[in-house]
DNA sequence: ATATAGGGTGTATTTATTACACTAAGCGAA
DNA sequence: TTCGCTTAGTGTAATAAATACACCCTATAT
């Protein structure tokens, strides 16, 4: 094995950006380290990637030790190589974006104590991070800014059930920007892919909205991989 | 140094899709290699990044060991980070795709002897390739195809000095489909990013088209940084 | 001079985007 | 029960962008 293999080997890790929308406002998931370099500091949720498990499945194990979350949406983002960004030896970071339902009480369970706790935290006013933490994090809003107008991302950060105006506030959330209420439900009901369900909001005490899901099978069908969302 | 590091390494490569357009059709760049694995095989060219090298670096560097060519519009696709991609041991490899003009007599001479040789091949029937190439391939096609609407890459494949039906190639090469030509020219030229030289086609043996550049500074100052190329 | 091959041009139609403000419904408090 | 509060929900006109479409022009070669 390994016969034509150089002799030089190097480290590579994980590093995700979680997104999470709760509200009325993004946020992003952090960690507190507890381990060296930046012991005490926050930073991203990441680690090493094992010898013989797949970047993609190092991606969601690391996230599922250091938060407790499984089965959410997640994608590769970028990968940071530059050799001095770890302070302790060379370190290529393999960088994912990923997205989730904040359902009220999404409890942060680490089971790795290479972190001391998991918290959210709005992407207005971020810390300080360790590594390059900050530089992944910018690129990966920068992604999901684009994305979210050719792909229907928005709905992966949204209960199964949501209002017109629940979405319209992640669109301008992740937009950083305000949107027209009419223009943005007249665009988003002609693409067709919003089931309407005869149930309203509970709980409310004002009227009540009418609530919607995401239909995948008409989005499918009707786009077969894509559609323009939000041109500007 | 690498006190709190973990001991298992890995290796990890560069690939590198290098697109061309020649004869109006869009080529990459393949190497027949001269070592195990796949020996004889065509592939990318690719290799592995030292321990002391960024990747952007090395990206730069294998390039040039591989085919000669140097200083090239470059960018990180995507990485595949599969456990048995690579037949003798783990490999994690990031991708990246660069784009070149081909003026006339590109020659391309390998200081490396890993590969035998490097040219030229359209896309549109690829052969068979080593590795996860063909995917990778792929992927760059997809990313370019994108990429062209937001952003002015087809530049890149082009002479300094170009007509609009060459542009107009470029884009049809890369999305594979007709354009129409009334409306290219209508649309490209209103974008004001295009500077009309007071120059003419030469040695053709018909009506000579008028040269256009493009105009960087104009690009720079009217779109921050994108604008909305050819939606559909 | 004429044949050839690609260069270059305009308009009408359709579709998408934008801007904009009021009434409706449900709840809670008085 | 009424009133006030808060968010839900709705339409149209104007502008801009995208599309479809066909002919004459011009340089060269013969």
């Amino acid at each position: 094995m390994q016969t034509g293999l150089p002799k030089f080997h190097s480290i590579f890790s994980v590093d995700c950006v979680v997104f999470g929308f709760e509200d009325g406002v993004l946020k992003i998931l952090l960690v507190e380290r507890n381990e060296e370099p930046f012991n005490g500091w926050w930073a991203l949720p990441g680690f090493f990637v094992q010898h013989d498990e797949g970047i993609d499945y190092a991606a969601e194990r690391i996230l599922y030790e250091l938060t407790g979350l499984r089965d959410i949406y997640m994608e590769q983002l970028y990968t940071f190589g530059d050799v001095n960004r770890h302070p302790e030896g060379r370190v290529i970071t393999v960088a994912y974006y990923a997205m989730i339902r904040l359902s009220g009480k999404n409890e942060l369970h680490p089971t790795s104590n290479i972190v001391k706790k998991a918290f959210w935290h709005p992407i207005a006013d971020l810390p300080k991070l360790g590594f390059d933490h900050t530089e992944i994090f910018e690129k990966s809003l920068d992604k999901i800014k684009r994305k979210i107008s050719y792909q229907p991302i928005a709905f992966e950060l949204l209960p199964e059930k949501f209002t017109l105006t629940q979405l319209q506030n992640v669109y301008e959330a992740i937009l950083n920007k305000k949107l027209d209420k009419r223009n943005f439900r007249k665009k988003m009901l002609n693409y067709g892919i919003l089931k309407e369900l005869d149930e309203k909001q509970r709980g409310v005490s004002f009227r009540a909205a009418a609530l919607y899901k995401f239909d995948r099978r008409k989005y499918a069908k009707l786009f077969q991989k894509e559609l323009s969302f939000m041109k500007d």
